[in-house]
DNA sequence: CCATCTCCCTACCAAATGGTAGACAACGAC
DNA sequence: GTCGTTGTCTACCATTTGGTAGGGAGATGG
């Protein structure tokens, strides 16, 4: 197993701290010692705190994206597509858990960081409002706002996050697998809303 | 018009302050500059930044619970009464959108904070998940896991923080009256699969 | 064997943070 | 008038923060 070089090792140290325990509340010391390097190593490699998070939002989003859109591009339709695209997004939030704490994280810091990750996913987001007119003009779902549709999906999605922290609340670690179970629970919710027939 | 005491008026601005920007993000220094007083002067109302952080807890979820409990006491049954609930806090919250805010950074923060928001709410949230069994027993809603059905309510709601981040990573600052408009759009969508008929 | 480049380190620094100590003005009670 | 209380302030302080300057070990290449 070829050892993964710095630069990666702490984007992944990030991702992990400021998806869990937030951004302003993990500093570049912090961050350094859990990799056993000086926070000095962390800016040979990033020139500031906000140039890391900056290139931790621009990977991510690509990671998330990348999931997103295979199973986009993928065959099937109507529900079946909706479900396909969902499930990508557990499928990785089961690996990284951070990964959607980061988009809770990005989105609550406003701008700038919060335009980047937006305009990173717009692509995405567009390809998908398409998907949705499509399936409406076909008549296998009922006819909605593509942008609130997308919205309520996003819901569903990104209250993952806030499950987990109630959960925690209550002094619970919920496990990947519960978690992906509950959250397509509430989605299935929402199926017989959007559906025709 | 009286003027506020000056304890009522910490706990409004750390509301606004920690609600928006964040709590780790707003020092008792930007916090007091903003009352025309110093951050001494908070100190002596309260003996730290957590014990003003935890007395801002107990008077939100206070006026949160206080607001749902009367829309949940109140007449009606079924959907009726679920709208009621929910604009109730979308009444509260467009009056004081840091409100939403608030709960959000709070379950962020992780405990002690998040338990104790949670420990507040726990008798609102065990009367609306026994009226949601009343109405289920008596037939005027699919039958569901309560406590799943509350989860996807409580989704809608705190998504209305998100939406705002949303947009205002576009660089829009929404109106109170479109978004509580979006979000009742989002509700709709849940009514149709949660009841009979 | 020397020069260079890569990568991480030690040593600092200025600014900001939460918090303490104590002075001082206003004020009501006696 | 004097005394205690209340509420705010000025003056500090220790610690932490993001960031800079520069040294040095080790590989690479001529």
């Amino acid at each position: 197993m070829a050892t993964t070089p710095t630069r990666e090792r702490i984007l992944d140290a990030a991702l992990v701290a400021w998806g869990t325990r937030g951004y302003e509340a993990t500093s570049l010391d912090v961050l350094a010692a859990g990799l056993g390097i000086t926070k000095q190593s962390i800016l040979y490699w990033y020139p500031s705190k906000e140039a890391l998070l900056d290139a931790l939002i621009a990977r991510s989003a690509q990671e998330l994206a990348g999931a997103m859109n295979a199973a986009l591009e993928g065959a099937g339709n109507g529900w079946a597509k909706v479900e396909a695209v969902v499930r990508s997004v557990f499928r990785l939030a089961a690996r990284r858990p951070e990964l959607l704490g980061l988009v809770r994280e990005v989105s609550r810091l406003g701008p700038p960081a919060a335009t980047r990750m937006t305009l990173e996913l717009q692509p995405l987001v567009r390809r998908a409002s398409e998907f949705l007119e499509t399936e409406m003009d076909a008549g296998r779902m009922r006819r909605h706002d593509p942008n609130l549709l997308l919205l309520a999906i996003y819901s569903t999605v990104i209250g993952m996050v806030t499950e987990v922290d109630v959960l925690r609340a209550f002094g619970e670690e919920p496990t990947a697998r519960s978690l992906v179970r509950r959250r397509t629970d509430v989605l299935q919710l929402l199926r017989s809303a959007l559906m025709t027939g």
